[in-house]
RNA sequence: GUGGAUGUAGCUCAGCUGGUUAGAGCGCUAGUUUGUGGCACUAGAGGUCGCCGGUUCGAACCCGGUCUUUCACCCCA
């Protein structure tokens, strides 16, 4: 067979033991704070039906989907002129032909699934908890993969607003403990869209008012209003909307937009912002973290209710969390009313953040207590005893293999991390002791082999 | 998917307008020190110059394609 130079498929990136170790914090503290909010864990498989995925992300998503060409002899049910309609279309009714599989896009959708076929025996509302990675065919940039982990936490089975409330404590709380400092939530509900996009006289509706607005802090007002006169608003109303975005930062922007917008038209979602906002001071929640941003949209369709998305401010960073309400995600499997609200933390861009920030503590990556060292052959079956004996009494032990230079094994514990080397040679086997030196410290001492499980206990 | 940049030793990078055996620092290996590292000194190993093709007497260097990474757009975690 030929020989293949290594290398990654675009996008992906290798995770070794420094790496691992460095996600495992990560997931470790989501996890804990995830159960903390009675969160359950689950999984779903890494592939789907590319019929559960398509249509449920936007025109732009359903292109960013992974599909896998059928098996077998995939072209021989393809007529030539569905070939040649594929082909006249960009290929774009190519892929229903020949691939009926694809590999998931987030956590949600295959959630939604999930709860859709099994309503009949869940516990509703239904909270679990995803840690999974799902792959976009997006094109990669710094902090942008193919190949990407999800941390979704999502309670399906209830419209209660409480949840939107204990989701974004959850933020809160997962990221300050994550070390991030100068983060902020940002929220924003959906049902301000259609009367904002109707009284701008927007003739697209929403999803005409969402796309440009959320450009807004990357493109400049300028832009964003002659794409919004370009889909039929009215100059007189955009004025006044752009008089409100340009203060949107104000703490009362939400008052103004309201003020704006007509009480009558704006009754919903400024009563559902205001309970969520009440609920969140209730829960003692540090709502200088949480901000209301009329601006935030986000691209996903699915979205109906409450919007957030988590962003940072000590790196130059893509959103590094979002989430929402979606009313009708399990009415597109058939199950209608089953409203659920749901966040997720992505934690590749988390990890850069951090890393960046040099957030990890530097405990988080150390193979084990203590390498164990012997000279030579001789004094291997006393070094076995002492190591069995170590790890009998709980102490994580790694038993050097390399020869006989004390030079290597050090620079070996070095390189992993571990504090304590364990040297025995003729001297130590013969009276049943070992010396135990501390990398860091650079002392040693000599300890007879009973007492050495002692040192590690008291530490 | 569109446009721009990038690619030389394990890592970070030199390499003058194309001209013989492609260099440095760090790291690595061995030794000075046959049982005590992180310092110093000495020696050494390691490169199809991303890949394929073209121009040329001659290409790391010029041209085309391709892949990777990266920036902007799009979108997003």
């Amino acid at each position: 067979m030929a020989i293949v130079k290594p290398s990654l498929a675009r996008g992906t990136r290798d995770f070794g033991p420094e790496l691992m170790a460095k996600r495992k914090y990560i997931f470790n503290i989501l996890e804990s704070a995830f159960r903390k909010y009675g969160f359950l864990p689950f999984e779903t498989p890494a592939m789907e039906n590319l019929s559960t995925l398509t249509g449920k992300y936007g025109e732009e998503g359903d292109r960013l989907i992974f599909k896998i060409l059928n098996s077998g002899d995939y072209l021989g049910e393809v007529s030539l002129q569905q070939f040649e309609t594929a082909k006249a279309d960009g290929s774009r009714s190519f892929t229903g032909l020949v691939s009926e599989k694809a590999l998931r896009y987030d956590l949600t959708v295959p959630f939604a699934r999930f709860v859709a076929m099994n309503r009949g025996s869940l516990n509703f509302p239904f909270k679990r908890y995803q840690m999974q990675p799902v792959w976009r065919a997006d094109r990669p940039q710094k902090g942008r993969y193919r190949e990407f982990y999800q941390c979704d936490a999502d309670v399906i089975g209830s419209t209660s607003l409480q949840h939107e409330a204990e989701l974004i404590a959850l933020y809160v709380e997962a990221f300050q403990k994550l070390g991030l400092r100068n983060f902020t939530v940002r929220v924003n509900n959906r049902k301000f869209f259609a009367p904002i996009a109707q009284k701008l006289g927007l003739s697209g509706g929403e999803q005409a008012l969402a796309t440009p607005l959320d450009k807004l802090d990357k493109v400049g007002a300028e832009v964003v209003k002659a794409e919004l006169l370009e889909a039929g608003a009215s100059t007189t109303a955009l004025d006044g909307f752009f008089e409100l975005l340009a203060q949107s930062s104000s703490p009362n922007t939400l008052a103004q937009l309201c003020g704006w917008l007509g009480e009558e038209a704006a009754a919903l979602p400024k009563a559902e912002m205001e309970q969520v906002w009440q609920l969140l001071e209730a829960l003692q929640v540090d709502t200088s973290k949480v901000r209301f941003d009329m601006t935030l949209a986000r691209g996903l369709d699915y979205y109906t209710g409450t919007i957030v998305e988590v962003v940072t401010h000590e790196v130059a960073m893509g959103s590094i969390g979002g989430g929402g309400r979606y009313d009708k995600l399990t009415g597109i499997f058939g199950v209608d009313g089953l409203s659920g609200v749901g966040v997720s933390f992505g934690a590749e861009r988390i990890m850069d953040v951090m890393e960046q920030l040099q957030l990890f503590p530097g405990h988080i990556y150390h193979a084990c207590d203590v390498l164990v060292f012997h000279f030579s052959e001789s004094e291997s079956l006393h070094a076995a005893a002492v190591v069995a004996r170590l790890r009998a009494a709980g102490v994580g032990v790694e038993w050097y293999s390399e020869g006989n230079k004390l030079k290597k094994a050090f620079a070996y514990a070095e390189a992993k991390h571990i504090p304590y080397l364990a040297i025995i040679g003729e001297e130590e086997a013969k009276t049943d002791t070992v010396a135990l030196k501390n990398l860091a410290a650079g002392t040693q001492e000599i300890m007879a082999s009973s007492q050495l499980s002692q040192q590690f206990i008291r530490a």
